[in-house]
DNA sequence: GATGCTAGCGCC
DNA sequence: AAAGGGCGCTAGCATC
């Protein structure tokens, strides 16, 4: 703890709130225990004004509460202003909402359609200067004093207490994607450009032309295809040419046609796998997304219904492996990489509390820990059977080892099976910290006249939205507990590079760089990576002990100091 | 010229 | 040997 954050009890944290006021900004602290408003600075000039008010009133480590974290908080970033709390009304509200737990009505008032309606400020530089074109400002004090009352609200302590700790994780998540995208993840353009050239040959003189690589593979492919004009990049002309080849496919993914014996296959498949890299994370993606050696996606916590994030720019969250040894560590840094081994099987264990199970995730390897106890037979039967179980698979295999491992883990098996047929009734269902899934739509609340007639169609739909919420359940706790140690982590990282008395800026302190669903990447200057090390094993254990409190389950790391990324 | 759609594939 | 959840993004094509 830093020494302004540990002085300060928790009933004398301050809670100051950032709210627009026409083209100025008024910095108000909003908590109800403030008897004088002393501290408020009214009417700060965007920009060094503000920033620098900030910066100041951040020394009595207060709660920053504001509309929208990706509207301010980037700004103050820039400027070398780094927060350690801030509450994300946005994010908070959309989780308060959806909950069932939360009292209908509490979150009704003025504005309340506004603040349902908020988009996360997208286009950072323009965001915080625009908002004089906005209509009146949203009140933040009072939309902070409804959500309380609403957590207040809800009626089992062990409930609020989760739903709590979710909507805090959460806010904290907003402060990490802004600083993920303030530092961005080292990007070598030349590696990336020379893994290019080795793979799809020399960039294109034009747009409209194929590297090399690939033109090349066009005169034997349409040979051997037997269709001198055929495009390869047009799905329907090489169904059309496979057809005419005599092969008998209806569609013309990868695996269909790994399946068939065609001298022309090796050709096609060769041909989808260089374009593929070419179109996704080719030159074009290297000039739009890659300056000065940094890959600045914008993250979007909460962007999945589930609770995972998503990213924009660039396809973050599917960086291809094969491209990994282009990202490197700065000279005088490295990377600690680290992630979570089955992710979603040991939540699954921690929310159903299924002690069999948890006993298993004690070993590294949760899924030989199955085939150790006599589970299953192999490893792959058992992560086929932990995925089958997560995603619903029915048939096969799959769906026999599934069985096979309910007789086993009654708790764990039969809580997913709940979630599933809850979404089959068309009812919704809660993450383990309370993130409640969406509300049927469609099929449920559609007009009778609208439905499928027969029933086969009708039990069909029910049966993949109870795959959506036997999934989400468990998908979103992992997000949950992937938040808990992002923001755990995130403090002890700034804790000991001020112990270590670093520099004072978040780019000159070890600091988070990437983030995958499982998997993080921190970049750190070499001399503090076993320190970082330790502290990521430690965010996460702080983490399960967050979520699960005593139960014992184990989340372990494989946590490892690389120079590139392909090395983890 | 902008927008929406499908097919396909990368990641977890 | 194949199927089950969540995404973002691209090319090509159709439509406005």
């Amino acid at each position: 703890m830093t020494p302004a954050a540990s002085a300060r009890r928790p009933d004398t944290v301050r809670v100051l709130a950032l709210q627009r006021n026409g083209d100025r900004v008024d910095l108000l602290r909003i908590d109800r225990s403030a008897s004088d408003d002393a501290d408020d600075a009214r009417g700060l000039r965007p920009g060094t004004e503000l920033n620098q008010a900030v910066a100041r009133a951040e020394s009595d480590a207060p709660i920053w509460v504001w509309d929208d974290t990706a509207r301010w908080y980037p700004h103050l970033l820039r400027a070398g202003v780094r927060v350690r709390r801030a509450g994300d009304l946005r994010l908070r509200r959309q989780i308060l909402r959806r909950s069932p737990a939360v009292p209908v009505g509490l979150l009704d008032g003025v504005d309340a359609a506004r603040w349902d309606a908020l988009a996360p400020a997208s286009d950072d530089a323009a965001a915080l200067f625009d908002l004089h074109e906005q209509d009146a400002p949203l009140d933040i004090r009072a939309e902070w004093i409804r959500q309380n009352a609403a957590l207040a609200a809800v009626a089992d302590p062990e409930a609020q207490r989760r739903l709590r700790l979710l909507l805090t994780a959460e806010s904290s998540g907003a402060l990490v994607a802004a600083e993920l995208s303030h530092v961005g993840l080292p990007v070598r353009a030349d590696e990336h450009a020379r893994l290019l050239r080795d793979t799809i040959g020399e960039r294109p003189l034009s747009a409209a032309s194929r590297p090399s690589a690939l033109d090349r593979l066009i005169p034997p492919l349409r040979a051997a295809l037997g269709s001198p004009d055929v495009n390869p990049d047009v799905p329907a002309q090489v169904l059309a040419a496979l057809r005419r080849a005599g092969l008998d496919v209806t569609d013309t993914r990868s695996w269909t046609l790994s399946q068939l014996d065609h001298p022309a296959i090796p050709l096609l498949l060769e041909y989808k796998r260089l374009a593929r890299l070419a179109s996704a994370n080719g030159w074009r993606w290297l000039d739009t997304w890659v300056h000065d050696g940094r890959y600045r996606p914008t993250y979007l916590p909460g962007g999945v219904v589930t609770g995972r994030w998503a990213a924009q720019g660039g396809g973050a969250l599917s960086y291809p492996a094969g491209l990994r040894s282009a990202v490197r560590a700065d000279p005088g840094w490295t990377f600690l990489v680290a992630d979570v081994a089955q992710l979603e099987p040991r939540v699954l264990a921690g929310m159903s509390r299924d002690l069999a199970m948890a006993e298993a995730a004690g070993d590294s390897d949760l899924y030989q820990g199955l085939v150790d106890r006599g589970a299953v037979q192999t490893r792959d039967d058992a992560k086929l059977a932990m995925l089958g179980a997560m995603y619903g698979a029915t048939s096969g295999e799959s769906g026999r080892l599934v069985a096979r491992l309910t007789e086993l883990f009654p708790l764990a098996f039969g809580f997913v099976e709940q979630a599933a047929k809850a979404g089959e009734r068309g009812e919704v269902v809660q993450t383990f910290l309370g993130r409640a899934s969406p509300a049927p739509d469609g099929f449920w609340t559609a007009p009778l006249s609208d439905l499928p007639t027969d029933g086969e169609a009708r039990l069909r739909e029910r049966r993949k939205w109870g795959r959506f919420t036997r999934n989400f359940v468990v998908q979103g706790t992992g997000a949950e507990w992937a938040s808990c140690w992002m923001a755990t982590l995130r403090n002890l990282l700034w804790e000991l590079s001020e112990r270590e008395d670093l520099p004072p800026r978040l780019e000159q302190r070890p600091h988070l760089a990437f983030f995958l669903h499982d998997e993080i990447v921190v970049h750190a200057p070499q001399g503090v990576a076993g320190a970082v090390a330790e502290a990521v094993d430690e965010a996460a254990a702080t983490a399960t002990r967050l979520v699960f409190g005593r139960f014992p389950v184990r989340l372990p790391l494989k946590t490892v100091q690389v120079d590139s990324w392909a090395d983890a």
